[in-house]
DNA sequence: GCCGTTTTCGGCCCGACTGTTTTCAGTCG
């Protein structure tokens, strides 16, 4: 095989949504949503496609038994792969002529067919699809008619003012794009749910009060509880929907009006979100929540279902002909398709559409099925609140036992604990145990690290220490710049140390800021399998570590997780929501997560 | 360019809103 240059999932991506948009600026039918559908299948895909290329073998059966195209036609029959072309076809939505271009991306680092389109449109074109309101088609109009061909160009021309005059464009779309343009410039890309949440719930009360307005629900990928969101979208139920749009347009957090029309509004909140509020009549609520749910891939799948079945799904409803025979519930439409009802948080085509046709599907852990917190601190290392008050707050909340895993010695600026002062704090836990349990309550507060695993593996409390813990969780806090090799070793011995119960943050990204360090998760989950560790989900809105793809492969490989809240304050114990949220995301049952057991069986399952 | 419970041709999700039109193309979700 020739050499091959490394190229990543999101590149590959990157140039097939390339493709996607010069062929749609060319007025090509159909060709651009085939390289735009790879493109997100490539995104999302968990395996790099350089690696299916190269072996092919166990990535197989992910997809089922779809078979590549060129098997057939050349052999009649398929005969197993080991990578090359007819791996890459089995990718969804990849045939013959994408997987040459992706093999020849890889060969060479270039596709000519995309150079070629490069030649005939030196346009940046993915610097313009950043821009709201610009497509393919004003890009080409632009680059014909005033030779722009980047967002520089675009904005010069713009403040020459010579955009209105061009034909199709006036006052106002020159006006709309300039304003975009400077959004683009300060927008700092998507808000971490989790922080946004509150506001979001503020917003959902607010409209809710409006007179007539029968039912509020937040869609779309905060209904799916996606990490981060781009956007909120509300969708009302109400018979008259003139006055919730006049309100929603007027709220004074609202900072610019995009769109006003009878059923569907939009806006820009001072918050830098995009909002957008949809209003539906009762009847047809289910269809409408579920389209306004997405994810747009899951709800055009859902379509073309719909479709095959000679029937039509809008968000009014599921048709037959102009008959509607589902839309109330969401339940129904799913049930009318032939599926079972799939949750949101699964809705992201990662198989869940034929899940749902097999009976396949996960009964996922509930949101109320947490029986206790397996990572909390305290006053004692880096806290805010003492150990009963956090106890008190966990009882508030209807857990049954709580870990104290306070930072250990090596982590100075967390005020770590040393030995002399984990004796001591083992002292005050048996005193605040035993006053609870005068009072009557039937709650439990547990000895546990969160323990430094130093730069070589080792862990920054002993042994003969680490054993009298309950629980040990242990974290890389430092030296996150060692090579993947390096790191997957140092975190393997922490690991295979047979005093540690749980691999906390086991990647140590924090969303929107830090990338995780560099690490083999497939290593890592196969040594926990063979350890008996627990891999954390830590459930720090910022954190969300492990991330759901990752949740999916433990839960596939049988490896179990413990959902942990992280908290340093009492109510950041609520913070779990986020972890059931991720761990649902990845397929998780109540099976998987060890406290959402009772106490007993969660003690039992560590090591 | 891809795909198949309408299988190797002939389809390809669907509707709202905007701006510039006077019936529609472009964009978005």
């Amino acid at each position: 095989m020739a050499q091959l240059t490394y190229k990543n999932n999101k590149e590959i991506s990157l140039v097939c949504r390339e493709i996607a948009y010069f062929l749609e600026m060319e007025g090509v039918a159909f060709k651009p949503r085939a390289y735009e559908k790879v493109a997100e299948v490539i995104f999302d895909l968990s395996e790099d496609v350089f690696d299916i290329y190269l072996q092919g073998a166990q990535y197989q059966n992910k997809f089922g038994t779809r078979q590549p195209r060129t098997a057939k036609r050349l052999s009649g029959r398929f005969s197993g792969s080991r990578g090359g072309l007819k791996a890459l076809e089995s990718i969804p939505g990849v045939g013959v002529s994408i997987a040459e271009k992706v093999e020849e991306f890889l060969k060479t680092g270039k596709i000519k067919y995309l150079e070629d389109l490069k030649k005939k449109w030196p346009v940046k074109i993915e610097e313009f699809m950043a821009i709201e309101g610009v497509g393919p088609k004003t890009v080409r109009h632009l680059y014909e008619k005033l030779g722009v061909k980047n967002l520089n160009d675009l904005e010069l021309a713009l403040k020459k003012n010579k955009i209105s005059g061009l034909e199709g464009f006036g006052e106002k779309s020159q006006e709309k794009i300039l304003k975009s343009i400077e959004f683009h410039k300060k927008s700092g890309g998507r808000a971490v749910l989790g922080f946004i949440m509150p506001e979001i719930k503020k917003l959902e009360e607010k409209l809710k009060i409006i007179k007539g307005v029968e039912r509020v629900d937040i869609a779309g990928s905060a209904r799916r509880k996606k990490e981060t969101i781009g956007d909120i979208d509300i969708l009302i139920i109400s018979k008259n929907s003139k006055p919730v749009m006049d309100f929603f347009a007027n709220m004074p957090e609202v900072e610019k009006v995009f769109a006003y029309g009878e059923t569907k509004s939009a806006v820009r909140l001072k918050n830098g979100l995009d909002a957008d509020l949809r209003v539906v009549p009762p009847e047809s609520y289910g269809a409408a929540l579920n389209y306004f749910t997405g994810s747009k891939e899951h709800n055009i799948a859902l379509r073309e279902i719909a479709g095959k079945k000679g029937y039509k799904l809008n968000e009014y409803g599921l048709f037959k002909g102009s008959k509607m025979i589902a839309g109330k519930t969401e339940e129904e439409i799913y049930e009318k398709l032939g599926l079972r009802y799939i949750e949101p948080e699964m809705r992201e085509m990662q198989g869940e559409i034929e899940a749902a046709k097999n009976g396949k599907l996960p009964k996922l852990i509930g949101y109320k099925d947490l029986m206790g917190d397996l990572h909390v601190h305290s006053v004692w290392s880096d806290g805010s609140n003492s150990i009963e008050e956090m106890a008190r707050a966990a009882i508030e909340r209807g857990l049954g036992y709580i870990v104290i895993s306070d930072h250990s010695k090596h982590l100075g600026v967390a005020h770590g604990l040393d030995e002399k002062r984990l004796k001591q704090q083992w002292k005050e836990i048996d005193a605040v145990n035993k006053k609870l349990e005068k009072e009557g309550e039937d709650f439990k507060i547990l000895k546990g690290t969160e323990c430094d695993i130093l730069k070589d593996g080792s862990m920054d409390f002993s042994d003969e220490i680490l054993k009298q813990f309950d629980v040990v969780g242990a974290s890389v806090h430092s030296s996150f710049n060692l090579s993947e090799e390096e790191q997957t070793e140092r975190i393997k011995k922490a690991m295979e140390n047979k005093n540690v119960d749980i691999l906390c943050h086991p990647t140590g990204r924090i969303i929107n800021q830090r990338e995780p360090y560099k690490v083999s998760i497939d290593e890592i989950i196969k040594v926990a399998k063979e350890t008996g560790t627990i891999l954390e989900i830590n459930s720090f809105p910022n954190r969300l570590d492990l991330k759901d793809e990752y949740i999916k492969k433990c839960v596939e490989a049988e490896v179990k997780m413990s959902i942990g809240s992280d908290a340093h304050l009492f109510s950041h114990l609520d913070c779990a929501e986020y972890g059931v949220a991720q761990a649902r995301r990845g397929w998780a049952e109540k099976k998987d997560i060890i406290n959402a057991w009772p106490i007993e069986k969660m003690l039992k399952m560590l090591k």
